[in-house]
DNA sequence: CGGTAAATTGACCTGGGTCAATAAATGTGG
DNA sequence: CCACATTTATTGACCCAGGTCAATTTACCG
């Protein structure tokens, strides 16, 4: 049977044909793996490819000039990778590990050939991109209008949420695999003020830590603090048009 | 001759063919004008509509529970409006015009049609997606890691060449169109930060204002000063699938 | 077991927020 | 075209959330 994380990602949501399955199979034959910290496109890059990420957890970031860094957004087994490089000569964004991951490559041309082909292949990755905008969208409301504690839970619960689609299951109990310094570049904080937060959300009942597992003792607590919304319920797909 | 807002924004960069104009051009059939400050899709609404801006300046926000509001993104003509309701049951912003604007509304179903008739179409759908989603990206790292005064001066630039690509023509003064409330709810600040943050750009000779309207003194210093990248350059579109 | 990355915590500082008062600008009805 | 009402812009005085710096401690790794 031939699989592919892209598929899968929506495999809830729609049934794809087995033509289909197999135009997406082929953006999935040649992997490569990446050891934590590695870059895989740096931002002015443009080698013309895009990549699915078959398992781990990877990230984009933006450096300033100062050095400080702002992660963009963690990406998980299923996401499409590369779409800045796609639409831009120069890709907009740094993309690198941050847990040991494995990616697949394709090229272009064969993202070309799924639009040509495979109309409703085409509107899932619109769906894709619209997903990942909301996800930034989000991000964004909590950049510019919540405190530093709000954030810091927000991030805790999308890493959570993330990771259940991903692997099919979800727990409030969870190994978070990202240093406070990465979680202050996501949140625009510094990594001092990060664990500050984390311990008030420790001392409030909210959370518990137990070296870098962390279990979410008061959820709804937090969703409400956090101004959380978990954007992987009320996906709407009906307008989709139908496989080929 | 049938005209598309949308289409002329890609018109400098691929030809359209006729039938592709044609069913451009549907999407475009049904004008609505609104007043400035009225409110087209509401968050959490979902009518099942989608909007192609035709004149004017609208933006999308969201609100929180204790009364404030981050501006996401300001719209210009050609912008493609409302996929956050395609994608999901609930809108994730609210769309409303900054100023008088027309808007022409289209059904869901036309958007279907046209990815599975017209693939270099559905391409240029998603490259519209990724410019969109990388305003928003930049606008992340102005929030996360930028200050005060980088924000505003970025969001200057922005408006001036959007505005320019809108029209056609760009110019180093021109209207703003916007309060300092609304520049301080897309730049997460207060409406008096905004204003002193103005004062200073103005005092230290890198803006002039007179009344809303806004001379860019010194962009290059203004430029370096906000880290802004002008993402209306280097665009690339080589990828496409031909026209049908 | 030494060495480095990551987490913690305290002391202190500052960019941007809050509150409040005033002045300009813009709109509205008559 | 005027008088009044409502936004919007401006400025000062003061405050605090989150940053900076620096010192330890703890975890991880070859």
């Amino acid at each position: 049977m031939v699989t592919s994380c892209f598929a899968e990602r929506f495999g809830d949501f729609i049934e794809i044909t087995p033509t289909e399955r197999q135009a997406l199979a082929r953006l999935e034959e040649r992997t490569r793996s990446l050891k934590r910290g590695a870059v895989l496109i740096r931002e002015n890059d443009n080698q013309g490819e895009l990549f699915i990420l078959v398992s781990g957890t990877a990230m984009t970031y933006v450096l300033l000039d100062d050095g400080s860094r702002q992660i963009l957004r963690f990406l998980f087994p299923g996401d499409m990778i590369g779409f800045s490089s796609l639409v831009y000569v120069r890709s907009a964004e740094t993309i690198a590990a941050v847990s040991d991951c494995v990616v697949a490559a394709f090229d272009r041309q064969l993202l070309t050939k799924i639009i040509t082909d495979h109309p409703r292949l085409s509107a899932l990755v619109m769906t894709m991109n619209q997903l990942e905008r909301i996800a930034l969208l989000d991000r964004l409301v909590a950049l510019g209008r919540t405190s530093a504690k709000a954030r810091v839970a927000a991030i805790l619960l999308e890493i959570r949420d993330s990771r259940a689609v991903a692997d099919g299951w979800s727990a409030n109990s969870f190994l978070l695999g990202l240093t406070q310094e990465e979680i202050g570049d996501a949140t625009g904080l510094t990594a001092v003020h990060v664990n500050r937060m984390l311990r008030q959300l420790d001392e409030e009942g909210l959370i518990a830590r137990d070296n870098g597992r962390v279990t979410l003792v008061n959820e709804a607590a937090l969703t409400r603090l956090a101004n959380y919304t978990n954007r992987f319920n009320g996906i709407d797909l009906s307008w989709l048009p139908p496989g080929r």
